[in-house]
DNA sequence: ATGCATGAGTC
DNA sequence: ACTCATGCATA
């Protein structure tokens, strides 16, 4: 395993930055472009990804969060407007509102919506997937492509969808046939939460009246009420037995990261053992709650890649997952219907930056981690990249410090800043774990400053200790 | 599995 | 303009 050199000295240091609020003249140092004054060892392209404090978590209100249901599968980040739909003149953006079109002109839809004939094997699921997709992007040298996509939608909601709306209208019990009478009290799950989960909507007496959906729906809205912001999801650290009533996803906001990283372990055994990818528990969720998630939500879940935040709220939804899809004599039926939809929108061409960018980037980042305008502007001037790649990269960067995730301290690169100090060693310090509802939270009164980790890209690290060590050691 | 991107919500 | 949730595209 390559060994990211680092001088043990080189710490990972907090970066506070209400205070280095300015890092202009850190952006002065021109040779970065150059080669790296840096010294990413050697070649080694410091990857960070880190962790600091994430003083939003604190309020977390799972599922509380704003917009998580109310909205329609497709939605996703398609949005597209117009933009060049023109170019295509067939196809159109397919937006929650644009009814019509998944109705029925969709030129690929593969599947219509039939109810229990469709649940056909995940395998073939996923082909129909992935056939139509077309991607040109790369094609597409000067700008964005187009790209046909196909979605799957759950047959209830697709009705629902006719309004923008995305509510399924009502609970199918037809949709479910393993599903229906399933409702595992518990008993063979191993989260008491889960077992009050799952109940309510799946059981025997779905909701007909069109309630139903909202079984899962209301859950979180009710959940959410109850405890404004005040609750720190750390401080309940465990719910398991808490709330034994009706409300069970009501309990995620009281998840505990060692409850999030268990259960995001069990989650990736149990889907493995059962055949299923992380794909297909994306469009599994499409089908269950009506709002599905990419491959790459799934893994990240499952990586506790994700803030602590977004962790408890899909939480509950996963755990549904997965509660139906072991109880369920046909998993399959999990994957029912597929839409093909055309997303006329277009998105830029993905930027490859070069690793000697990467890393000057990185050393950007470590001095500054919150460029302003005209930082920015200097770095992607002195790197040759558009301005607003530049800004993404920092956005994206400073996000990836507030994964759930800590990568171990050694992965601190031999960086450092020459700003604020901050008395929060978190990287060797006890509670490293400034991005996640540990106690460190409740303890510290008011938010902790954003601490952004730079480290060093050891997916094995990272994973490693990610599923023992980190979180156990954050918590404990 | 992860880098870069999008867009809603928020400050 | 930033954060956050999320996903396409790609390594």
């Amino acid at each position: 395993m390559s060994d990211r050199s680092q001088s043990p000295e080189s710490q990972i240091r907090p970066y506070d930055f209400s205070r280095a609020s300015h890092c202009g003249q850190l952006l002065g140092a021109d040779s970065l472009s150059s080669g790296g004054p840096f010294q990413l060892p050697h070649g080694v392209l410091t990857d960070p990804s880190l962790l600091y404090n994430k003083s939003a978590y604190s309020g977390i209100t799972s599922a509380s969060a704003q917009t998580f249901f109310p909205f329609p599968t497709v939605s996703g980040d398609y949005r597209g407007s117009d933009l060049q739909a023109g170019e295509f003149g067939q196809t159109k953006h397919w937006y929650p509102f644009a009814a019509p079109e998944y109705t029925g002109q969709v030129p690929g839809a593969t599947t219509a919506t039939q109810p229990l004939n469709l649940s056909p094997p995940i395998a073939e699921t996923r082909e129909l997937i992935k056939l139509p997709a077309i991607k040109t992007e790369k094609d597409s040298g000067d700008d964005y492509s187009t790209e046909v996509k196909i979605q799957q939608y759950p047959t209830a909601a697709s009705a629902a969808m006719s309004h923008g709306v995305f509510y399924s209208p009502a609970w199918n019990p037809s949709f479910w046939p393993g599903i229906n009478h399933i409702t595992p009290p518990g008993s063979n799950n191993q989260n008491p939460s889960t077992s009050s989960a799952s109940s309510p909507s799946m059981s025997p007496s779905p909701p007909s009246n069109g309630l139903p959906e909202n079984a899962f729906f209301s859950v979180n809205t009710t959940q959410a009420a109850p405890g404004p912001q005040t609750q720190n999801p750390a401080s309940s650290t465990r719910s398991s037995g808490s709330s034994s009533g009706g409300c069970s996803d009501s309990e995620e906001e009281n998840l505990s990261t060692e409850e999030l990283e268990q259960f995001a372990k069990e989650l990736k055994h149990k889907r493995i053992t059962l055949g299923f990818t992380q794909a297909d528990v994306g469009l599994a969720l499409g089908n269950l709650y009506g709002k599905m998630f990419s491959q790459t939500t799934i893994c990240r879940f499952e990586a506790l890649q994700l803030s602590f935040k977004n962790m408890c709220k899909l939480k509950p939804l996963l755990q549904r997952w997965l509660n139906e899809a072991e109880t369920s004599d046909n998993p399959q039926d999990m994957y029912k219907i597929e839409r093909v939809f055309v997303d006329t929108r277009k998105r830029k061409r993905r930027t490859s930056l070069e690793g000697a960018v990467r890393s000057a980037l990185e050393t950007y980042f470590v001095k500054c981690p919150k460029p302003n305008t005209q930082e920015i502007t200097h770095i992607s001037d002195d790197l040759g990249l558009e301005r607003d790649v530049v800004r993404v990269w920092f956005c994206n960067r400073r996000q990836k410090g507030k994964r759930l995730v800590v990568p171990l301290d050694e992965e601190c690169d031999g960086q450092y800043y020459e700003q604020s100090p901050s008395p929060l060693s978190m990287a060797h310090s006890p509670i490293p774990s400034q991005g996640y509802p540990v106690s460190s939270y409740q303890l510290g009164g008011g938010p902790p400053p954003t601490l952004y980790m730079p480290q060093l890209h050891r997916p094995d690290l990272l994973k490693q200790g990610l599923h023992h060590g980190l979180v156990s050691h954050l918590t404990g």
